[in-house]
RNA sequence: UGCCGGAUAGCUCAGCUGGAAGAGCGACUGACUCUGGAUCAGUAGGUCCAAGGUUCGAACCCUUGUCCGGCAGCCA
């Protein structure tokens, strides 16, 4: 019995998978992550990477990356590489065991001749509308094919012209026999072969009968030694098939257990509505960072490790259930707030004028890199006589608890010096456009010689170094947990969130603005940054992850009430 | 009406072969503070869907009921 890691999670496979080896119905573990290359990969599908290399990890196992594409109307090849990708980004390895079920479609054939001289399957004439005329219902039995009792010899010779091309898209299948009467529908004579003249992206037009999922999938597993199929729960029904075709076969048979599949409040997690989204012109592509896509995560700013605790933390349910995003927000601000390096940007920026400090005068400032991580170092941060602060951090008539700028009161520049607010320029119209500052030298560095305390500090960008940047600023992409909770005749897309993405035309500190896409930052008091691929050297263009965990809007909100 | 799952803290979920009910998030309280939005610490919370049964002992096993989800592609 292999050795696994005493600390690993006890979920309910992880206990049926020790029960397998202490029983002696396997003497090792090796899973699979099995996807069809039709699509690009979800958080959902990060869960399941992560449960069958996880348990592979745990139990001293292997794992393969295998491609289920055993349907060439809907696969291409571009998705495979998208996958791999992907897959490999979470951190999960196959090592030489990357393999694709199209071919292992030799074998698939013979096997299905077995079958067929076992009785056990039938070449079927019946039409697609046919057979789901005498399919039945979930309660009422079906009705069997009349070509049920075709000769072992009439089968075969049909199934053979079926794979030399002579019978048209439909006109017949290849069905197990098994029982037209069980109340598991997938019994009543599953179809394991159709007729697809259509190019397969590996296989190029070798085949024009393809396998379907439930004849295949067992195969696959068994051709690769596979122990434990961990599939999601919408299998569970299959799993009769699964094993059925397996027994009459007498091949190695692995053991297919399921688990619950995601789901995450305040999004979609689907092919079909991804699709739809994108097509629809909602987002811009399968990467843009509203998808819960991997690519979407990835392009917003989230790191393999933070969706690998996401995956820790959920855990393994056997049940359908509803995940509340914000544990994934915080799998992603407890990771950037170790790793990111802190730097300043101003999203909607006001200028102010220190009337006390030189004109044309730039002094560099020491700033920390990550107070969370002394290693990060320090740099230097350009500080000069005109600045940008966030418009938010001024109200010229400050509300009871407002402890940010007004006129007439200090506050702290970050990590530079106190300032005080004297006056307050306006256009034609009213609004604010500039204020005049003192500050006091004494400060510098961000403390007072004097002990006096300021009840504030603000993040800044000193204006003749500020590269303008734009900031893309990402919330979820439905307004509602559940984006399936619409008044009769709506949809889902009527709880689009209109506001899943603004963008500001901000400044950045000078030292970050040519960073390579894909870095990381957290803009002090604003949230996490990721530098976006549309970014140009110079013309940075900032993916806003999440913002910081925000109590003080709580605080604020139950203040407000009380009043 | 058939079959298969499920029901445990405000939310989302763990809970192995029966042996003193757990986690994360959220909430609340406090500490600290040059991010009043960070960080850290602590507290509260449950008729384990209901009723009955087996047992020395049941969230767990059995029965019945209630409610929720899934299943009628030549998709995977």
């Amino acid at each position: 019995m292999p050795a696994w890691r005493p600390d690993m999670p006890n979920d309910f496979i992880r206990e049926a998978i020790k029960e397998d080896l202490r029983a002696g119905r396997f003497n090792r573990v090796h899973t699979r992550f099995p996807p069809e290359p039709n699509a690009y990969l979800h958080i959902g599908h990060a869960k399941a990477v992560w449960i069958d290399y996880g348990i592979a990890l745990d139990f001293g196992g292997k794992f393969n990356l295998r491609f289920d594409d055993t349907n060439p109307l809907r696969e291409e090849a571009e998705f495979v590489e998208s996958i791999i990708e992907d897959v490999r980004w979470l951190g999960a390895d196959w090592e030489d065991r990357l393999f694709f079920a199209s071919d292992y479609f030799e074998q698939m054939y013979e096997w299905a001749q077995v079958l067929i001289r076992k009785g056990k399957a039938y070449v079927c004439d019946l039409s697609a509308e046919e057979l789901s005329a005498t399919r039945g219902t979930p309660t009422t039995p079906g009705i069997e094919s009349p070509y049920r009792n075709r000769s072992v010899e009439e089968n075969l010779d049909l199934f053979a012209r079926m794979r030399a091309g002579e019978f048209p898209d439909g006109a017949r299948t290849l069905r197990a026999k098994i029982d037209m009467a069980s109340p598991n529908m997938l019994l009543r004579d599953p179809v394991m072969y159709r007729i697809i003249h259509a190019r397969h992206h590996r296989q190029g037009d070798k085949w024009c009968i393809y396998p379907t999922y439930d004849w295949a999938h067992g195969l696959e597993d068994s051709i690769e030694g596979i122990t434990h199929s961990l599939c999601s729960q919408e299998y569970e029904i299959h799993r009769p098939l699964y094993d059925w075709f397996l027994d009459q076969l007498g091949i190695y048979h692995p053991r297919q257990i399921e688990f619950a599949r995601l789901n995450l409040t305040y999004t979609v997690l689907s092919k079909r509505r991804f699709i739809e989204l994108v097509n629809g012109g909602y987002v811009d592509g399968y990467d843009d960072p509203r998808l819960p896509t991997l690519a979407g995560l990835r392009r917003r700013g989230y790191t393999p490790e933070a969706i690998r605790e996401f995956c820790r933390r959920i855990g393994i349910a056997k049940t359908d259930s509803m995940v509340d995003i914000a544990v994934l927000e915080d799998c992603i601000r407890e990771d950037l707030n170790r790793r990111a390096p802190r730097a300043m940007a101003v999203q909607n920026p006001l200028k102010i004028v220190l009337v006390n400090y030189p004109e044309g005068h730039i002094e560099e400032l020491d700033v920390i890199n990550n107070p969370e991580d002394p290693a990060a170092g320090t740099r230097k941060v350009p500080f000069a006589r005109e600045l940008y602060i966030e418009q938010d951090d001024f109200r010229e008539e400050p509300p009871p608890k407002f402890y940010r700028l007004a006129p007439g009161r200090e506050v702290r520049l970050r990590n530079a010096y106190f300032i005080r607010c004297e006056e307050v320029v306006k256009d034609a119209a009213g609004n604010v456009v500039e204020l005049r500052c003192t500050y006091d030298p004494e400060t510098r560095g961000g403390d007072a010689p004097d002990g006096r305390k300021v009840k504030a500090t603000l993040h800044w960008v000193a204006v003749p170094t500020a590269v303008p940047a734009e900031l893309r600023l990402y919330d979820h992409l439905f307004l509602k947990p559940d984006p399936d909770d619409v008044e009769p005749g709506k949809t889902y897309l009527d709880n689009l969130n209109p506001n899943a993405l603004q963008v500001k035309h901000g400044f950045v500190e000078p030292g970050i603005a040519s960073a390579p896409p894909g870095t990381r930052y957290q803009f002090e008091r604003l949230g996490y940054f990721c530098m976006d691929r549309d970014a140009r050297p110079g013309a940075p263009v900032f993916n806003r992850t999440v913002t910081l965990r925000d109590t003080w809007a709580r605080i604020e909100k139950t203040l407000q009430s009380e009043r």
